[in-house]
DNA sequence: TCTGGGGTCCTAGGACCC
DNA sequence: TCTGGGGTCCTAGGACCC
């Protein structure tokens, strides 16, 4: 049998927690809840959750005071982005070390694009590798595409593999829930089942231009073909291109002058204007984020008059940017306030 | 429960133009 | 009166993902 194409998705076990356990090796075996400052009663919420908290009900997205009150014994660290950067960075360079094209999907995730007969013999190499060099463990899903490969892991964790192709992909997936599709969140799945599709299956015998009408042109047609499990069959490992950098911070206590945010949104400004400047290209549009208390988010944007990566042209901009908010807002109490900057397409 | 931070892509309406 | 048929740009907001 000649070999064939397939599509390898990496996903590292609980990978934040991981790295904290492998640094504070005490840890091990501990519910250890990573996020915010690490402070349960501050406003963040849970980054990662290890195996041992999950076990209370903790998971990620949580507010820390809720997986306080779920676990209350677990260990609560501050979010360490650089160190998560630099374990990511290892495992990446494990991976490219493999006779695969590797596609980065984020910090714990990756894409193997490999040819092979034996799949799951490649997945063990991949497998032994990551845990030899790095110390961490991880989840490898095998499909005849990407999106099969990243629904794979799901069935494969922890540390184990699953294979999800054309020919069992019914079998695994067909009654279960819209959601389980991979960019197919609550809502949507919810506007699916007002319309008579709850089930990956029914989705999937649904006519795309019935769904182009009801969903829209691109999403309708693009849910039945991910029900269907079609997807993207080519790794590619060329650069990723930014399309906008942003800085946003919730304040622990809310703003209550506008004076106070406008001098927050001058300083994401600049902060914004450092990662515009180490992107190499100009900025075209500016955006402003304001979310008032209790929750309520609002933006307000503007193409700049001409791109610029000049800290003081992004800082006028973001402030007049956010001039545009009505004089009745201004008085209301701000919770987090965001800047954007925006590029123009990848060269 | 009381909801982070950093991204991407899509939709829709209005403006404007030919 | 009873009102084209695009195309493109701009902006606001929604949804999703890690």
């Amino acid at each position: 049998m000649s070999p064939t194409r397939w599509v390898l998705h990496v996903d590292l076990d609980q990978f934040i927690a991981a790295v904290e356990v492998q640094r504070r090796p005490e840890l091990a075996g501990r519910p250890v809840v990573v996020g915010g400052n690490g402070d349960p009663s501050e406003r963040a919420v849970v980054a990662t959750a290890s195996y041992e908290a999950r076990e209370f009900g903790v998971r990620s997205g949580m507010p820390l005071r809720v997986a306080a009150r779920r676990c209350p014994d677990a260990v609560f660290l501050p979010s360490d982005g650089p160190a998560y950067e630099e374990a990511s960075e290892r495992v990446m360079a494990v991976l490219r070390s493999s006779p695969v094209v590797v596609e980065v999907l984020g910090w714990d995730e990756a894409f193997l694009g490999a040819v092979t007969d034996d799949p799951e013999a490649l997945a063990h190499d991949v497998q032994r590798a990551v845990t030899e060099r790095t110390g961490l463990s991880c989840t490898v899903g095998i499909g005849d595409n990407t999106l099969r490969a990243k629904i794979a892991t799901e069935f494969g964790k922890p540390a184990g593999t699953f294979r999800l192709t054309r020919f069992n992909w019914f079998a695994t997936m067909g009654d279960r829930p819209t959601t389980a599709l991979w960019g197919i969140g609550t809502r949507t799945a919810r506007r699916l089942t007002e319309l008579g599709y709850t089930t990956v299956t029914e989705l999937a015998e649904a006519r795309p231009s019935d769904l182009a009408e009801r969903i829209g042109p691109a999403m309708g047609p693009y849910y039945v073909q991910l029900a269907r499990g079609i997807g993207r069959e080519e790794v590619s490992d060329a650069p990723h291109v930014a399309r906008s950098r942003s800085r946003e911070t919730t304040f622990q206590q809310n703003l209550e002058s506008w004076a106070a945010v406008r001098e927050e949104v001058a300083a994401l400004a600049l902060r914004v204007a450092d990662d515009v400047r180490a992107e190499g290209r100009p900025a075209l549009r500016v955006g402003v984020k304001v979310r008032f208390a209790p929750f309520t988010t609002r933006g307000r944007s503007a193409t700049l008059p001409a791109p610029t990566s000049d800290p003081d042209d992004l800082v006028a901009a973001a402030l007049a940017v956010l001039d545009l908010f009505e004089e009745r807002n201004r008085q209301r109490p701000v919770r987090l306030l965001g800047v954007r900057a925006e590029f123009g397409p990848p060269p």
